[in-house]
DNA sequence: GATTTAAGCTGAGGCAACCTCAGGATGTCA
DNA sequence: TGACATCCTGAGGTTGCCTCAGCTTAAATC
């Protein structure tokens, strides 16, 4: 929309690096206990700062979040690149599809505010989410040239499925998780018989 | 949790009634436009009430959101009824599960209140989704007996992913709504080859 | 070690939304 | 025309968001 999006960037004096990590493990702790949508007061003193210095090292909570996600999401990038290699492109593709359910719902909210950045460049979390979205075109070509997914299913639509899957996993409760079982349902739809 | 669900009920007062329905028609509108998590103070406004009143009538928010909605889902219910007569099983059950995501999806925060609602009494829109979970059990139950959908998909699983197709809905801009892929997606690995 | 200065910290305060409740208004019924 | 239950009002307490003027301090320089 307008502007280049804001990353949060380590500083540079020690104070400032205290408490940007301070800050960044309170922040994990909350979203994964209150959802995306943890106060940020709380956070703050959580970390044992005031509010002001959250909002210096982090002005919009699009950017804690994306600070707070961007290892995970790393990971599964540089996974996406180890399963490329393998031998089998349909078991690396579905490998990778558990794996980023999984991510996409590490808190409550966080699958929504991927799928906004996905689209809207100008948001925190988009350039992770572009990397991301390469990895997955990239197992989902694989899977395709080698005749195990159905030729018509594009990248975003790969997504779409994940994005629903990660959602019902979210919304479930400890006792009632049925990603798994939504996932095995949706492979069935999307790979081809044999 | 605790106690039963309050559903708001339409005051005996003509007063009380004309307010009533002007907080819903209000309510109806900025859902639409503004989610589910729209200004209630908004809505009274535009109704032309005090917030007080808001509140008596509708003392929280899932209560309003019920009153909303209520219609949408007694539709879907009592066109399942219908739909039960037909002489194709799978029909209907696609027919019913299109419509459903469509209502799911009325507005933007409505499949997160409804999922909670299915397994959560004490929510206003418990019966609803209760009566709702029942028409699809309804349905699915006729196709798999016909042989149509594979016999191991449980009622549960079905209302995980008709919210998981309506939670894409909701998330999509107007110019790329997945949906309609979605379910086809879906109804590929849900339904038996021939 | 003293000086300088950019980087960082603080928390009061304005704003918006939520929700409650005491006091006042009014439809309805007899 | 009362009497009264129902209904309405809106001020105000509370929480969370976010900003900014003023103060502190790490660290670079001499």
């Amino acid at each position: 929309m307008d502007g280049k999006p804001y990353i949060a960037q380590r500083p540079k004096r020690a104070d400032g690096r205290r408490n940007y990590d301070a800050i960044l493990a309170a922040a994990r702790k909350a979203f994964e206990s209150a959802g995306a949508d943890a106060s940020l007061e709380d956070i703050a003193s959580q970390a044992g700062v005031a509010i002001g210095t959250l909002y210096r090292h982090f002005p919009t909570r699009a950017s804690l979040v994306e600070a707070a996600t961007r290892d995970g999401l790393e990971n599964l990038v540089a996974h996406a690149e180890r399963l490329t290699a393998g031998p089998d492109p349909l078991d690396a593709l579905i490998a990778w599809m558990r794996e980023a359910v999984v991510h996409f719902s590490t808190f409550r909210g966080l699958v929504g505010i991927l799928a906004q950045s996905m689209y809207d460049e100008g948001t925190p979390s988009h350039t992770m989410c572009s990397a991301m979205h390469r990895s997955g075109a990239d197992l989902l070509r694989a899977a395709q040239a080698a005749g195990r997914v159905r030729p018509d299913l594009t990248p975003d639509e790969l997504f779409d499925l994940l994005s629903g899957a990660a959602w019902v996993r979210e919304q479930a409760t400890p006792d009632r998780d049925g990603s798994a079982r939504f996932l095995e349902l949706l492979l069935e739809g999307i790979t081809t018989r044999d």
